[in-house]
DNA sequence: CCCATATTGTTATAAAACATAACAATATTC
DNA sequence: GAATATTGTTATGTTTTATAACAATATGGG
């Protein structure tokens, strides 16, 4: 993490030369992935205190924008696994945070929704997301993120048409 | 993946709904999380062919370009643990694609080469994701994809320093 | 209406990715 | 030369992600 740039010393054996990673850099799938590491480590960190992963953070968060969904449209949403959806909401359920009702159209459904305590938690949670972005973007001014976003957002919506 | 967007109809029940995460756009990390996620699992299925995944196709391209690496700088490099990284090259070498060389200075350390068939993988693999990549960023101008980059690098050094 | 087929949520299970602890051999430092 | 650190390694554990099968229910065609 911390390591000063240093230059390659020639004078002496080094162990912990320079390691050069050109090839990759050149990958935007590479870039992807290390910079994204980078974010999620510390924001697993930041999430931690209120007893939430990335994972059940975008669950909380979802389910606040969109109220009682269902499991087989938000796993879809998400690109999780419909076996792995089930017991992240067995685990919010039984922390109060989360409810399944019954669905009064269709008897195989269930409507999730956010509990009161569920709906405070996100709040905070979102809270902290954002200030946490705020330490690891504060090298990119605001349009900087804004276009950072846009190209995302293009790959994303670019590979759904394809 | 391939939904036509589609405006929510208000005339019958509609079980697939859209679904909204504009609270989680805003998020540089969900957008890269989710952008990632795309390219990774499209690259694994175009590394497949070869007897690749991503992270073999990582280690192969730093051997290309840091031969006579040791593993702990290599782990280092990448963000692996080390245990992690011995299993790796356990594997790689079964197949005959690294060697582990005595190191004559310091008797505790390998030098991890490229065998001629791993130089000769390592180069269909980098082509492959190169075209690959042509794919999914093909709505990104080349300038774009520039810009990309320099973001996403901006974030992956301005997390070094911190 | 009946039948074939699809969907929903679920269980069980497996594979893959990622992390921690301890250790022998060797190197380094003081 | 003793204390300490590093390297590669084994063993182990945890977390994440994926696959297969199933009962209950819904849907659509004839």
């Amino acid at each position: 993490m911390g390591k000063p740039a240093q230059i390659p010393s020639e004078t002496h054996l080094d162990a912990s030369p320079a390691v050069r990673d050109t090839a990759l850099s050149q990958l935007v799938g590479y870039n992807l992935k290390r910079s994204f590491n980078g974010i999620y480590i510390d924001l697993a960190e930041a999430l931690r205190p209120l007893g939430l992963r990335m994972i059940t953070f975008t669950i909380l968060t979802m389910l606040r924008e969109n109220p009682g969904i269902r499991m087989s449209n938000l796993s879809a949403a998400i690109d999780m696994e419909k076996p792995n959806m089930v017991s992240m909401i067995d685990a919010l359920s039984a922390r109060g945070l989360v409810t399944r009702r019954a669905d009064p159209l269709d008897r195989r459904a269930r409507q999730l929704h956010l509990t009161d305590a569920g709906e405070e938690l996100q709040q905070q949670a979102y809270e902290a997301a954002r200030a946490h972005e705020e330490g690891c973007l504060q090298h990119l001014d605001k349009a900087e993120r804004a276009q950072l976003i846009a190209l995302l957002l293009k790959i994303r919506h670019g590979a759904d048409n394809d």
